[in-house]
DNA sequence: ACTTTTTTTGTAAACGTTAACAGTGGGTAA
DNA sequence: TTACCCACTGTTAACGTTTACAAAAAAAGT
């Protein structure tokens, strides 16, 4: 395994030019940088950045903190912000918490030994014990979140407008002509999912339309039984005319029992999603959805990031991107 | 920022007890390890496992490349092998590749570079400059291979029989009484499709089916161009009465171009596809699928990977996991 | 030729940890 | 008493870099 100190015994320069060489630094002559490449070459030289981590304080690899792996909308932010870190010549190291607070803490434990330079995160449902977050803060690490933020921090963040994201997908349904349309909720404890069913809310509002509590469908945490529960709401009300769940899964699920019950989609009744899912687009009939432009959230959190790297200076910027009603089949 | 060092200066200890306690060794006494551990928490010490894995030449991470993060079968796979080697006491890092070779190649010597104490990888389509697992070979870097493998190798792997599955599905359709079956195939390079055609083959053979090469049902890489040729195929050959896919989201190609042209599924055409995505459960009818286990693989991945780790014993295993099918509505 | 400046190179200490080796001191056996 | 073992603790030199500082060499100015 061959180190700096085998090119300086090679080349017999001194440790410290060759570092130079390898840090691109300009104090170095052509001649000299040109024969210590050459010389790396031959011995297939990799710098040990653990190593230059260890002496410099700087280990260019940041942490990102995700849910889930599997999900298509934090999969695409990663793919994101991974794009742009690397351009920047950093490495990122992705763990998931499974919705697990405690895991999370564990990932962001992990995170700090490994001194990394920076923290991405979108939290868990579960809300965390904001002490860590006080600890990175206190360690100075920079840290950004997204989508998902603890209801208390003081950090950056980036995150979609969810309100907006709810208003306009019901908007689009009352002027598609619904009358009575359903909102399918998520978990109460993610505020993203409260603001989407505040912006159905506000949105029958707006246009006049009556509400009742029946409108808002709460899910359990098991999916056999809330199709049973889609199911029976069904019956109960058999003038609904529009749903807007806020998840495309959920929204499959009623697309789903309804195809069952034999309804006319989009002419009976009408859905939205929201996420635009990949496979939105491959359902029978495909599914209108609201898209929240994950690639460009993901680049957006890195690039916020990387302010907070470069300067110590302590400005917390609170970013919100505005999402997009993408129409098709499902409500048209 | 405290170190050992300053632990060691409060207790009055010396470096090495301290560093004795955080590595769990048997000879330090409960009291000094007591008081250790109380200094540390004081001081809220975080062991910097850079220069632990500096000194010592264990990184305690290991590295793991997948083409692509957002896609389920991967992702079910990473979180397979995150649970077993969190039990180990490693961390992982991912990276994906998106089928790029070039960034394979990057990502590897990322690895190498973080000094990854071994490497978990799923190959790209295109299959990668060989040199770079060689000189993994000979750095001595413990690689286990899954699911996809480079065409030659000389290290373990663990995959799937896909020959098996794509056996299993094509039988499951003649078992139903389908007459006239056809494959949608896959990537030509990639050798796991490669198997599962083998397999609707001989199927076929075993059956005493007839065959032609329309029954071999090639794709091109735009999926709107799919579509219509796909829906050629349906109008050339009326008599097609079932389509066995290399893959869940093909699958759901073909059942969306046959609801549109109102086929009875299952009764007229039968489908399977291949990979138990999780949609498949709520398409309409829901999809009979074969179930790749990928849980396991993980799991058995991990264990491959950590016992080369341990012991410095060059002996390379291909381990054979088998597929199972998962019998839905869209075939019964 | 002789400063002075600039460019290039070298020296050496540090980063936080580990581990081989060398103590220390109390207890037991001779 | 001495010798020896044991459980525990300490000393110290690494691991592969970076970086302030010093030094030398080259270039430029007089």
């Amino acid at each position: 395994m061959a180190s700096i100190k085998d090119i300086a015994a090679r080349t017999g320069l001194s440790l410290a030019t060759i570092s130079r060489v390898f840090n691109d630094s300009p104090k170095v002559s052509a001649k000299t940088r040109q024969k210590v490449l050459k010389v790396a070459a031959e011995l297939h030289y990799v710098p040990n950045i653990g190593a230059a981590a260890l002496r410099s304080g700087k280990s260019r690899v940041i942490g990102v903190l995700i849910p889930e792996i599997n999900n298509h909308f934090f999969g695409e932010v990663v793919t994101g912000i991974e794009k742009k870190m690397k351009n920047w010549g950093y490495n990122i190291i992705i763990s998931q918490t499974h919705e697990s607070s405690d895991l999370e803490l564990e990932m962001l434990e992990s995170f700090m030994k490994l001194n990394v330079d920076g923290i991405i995160i979108s939290t868990t449902k579960e809300p965390t014990d904001p002490t860590i977050f006080k600890k990175l803060k206190d360690k100075k690490v920079p840290v950004v979140f997204f989508d998902r933020l603890p209801p208390v921090h003081s950090h950056s963040s980036v995150i979609l407008d969810d309100h907006e994201g709810g208003q306009i997908a019901t908007q689009h349904l009352i002027d598609q002509g619904c009358k009575h349309i359903v909102h399918i909720a998520g978990d109460k404890n993610v505020s993203i999912f409260q603001q989407r069913q505040r912006g159905f809310e506000d949105a029958l509002r707006l246009n006049n339309h009556p509400f009742d509590s029946h409108q808002i469908f709460e899910l359990t945490t098991d999916t056999k039984s809330n199709k049973k529960l889609i199911q029976k709401l069904l019956t109960d009300h058999p003038d609904i005319d529009g749903f807007f769940a806020h998840g495309d899964y959920y929204a499959l699920y009623v697309m789903d029992i309804l195809k069952s019950l034999n309804v006319d989609i989009p002419n009976k009744i009408k859905i939205v999603g929201f996420g635009n899912t990949d496979f939105t687009d491959h359902l029978q009939p495909s599914l209108t959805t609201v898209d929240q432009n994950c690639h460009q959230m993901g680049q957006l959190t890195a690039e916020t990031l990387m302010k907070h790297i470069e300067s110590d200076e302590i400005i917390h910027s609170k970013q919100v991107l505005t999402p997009k009603l993408v129409v098709r089949d499902s409500s048209n």
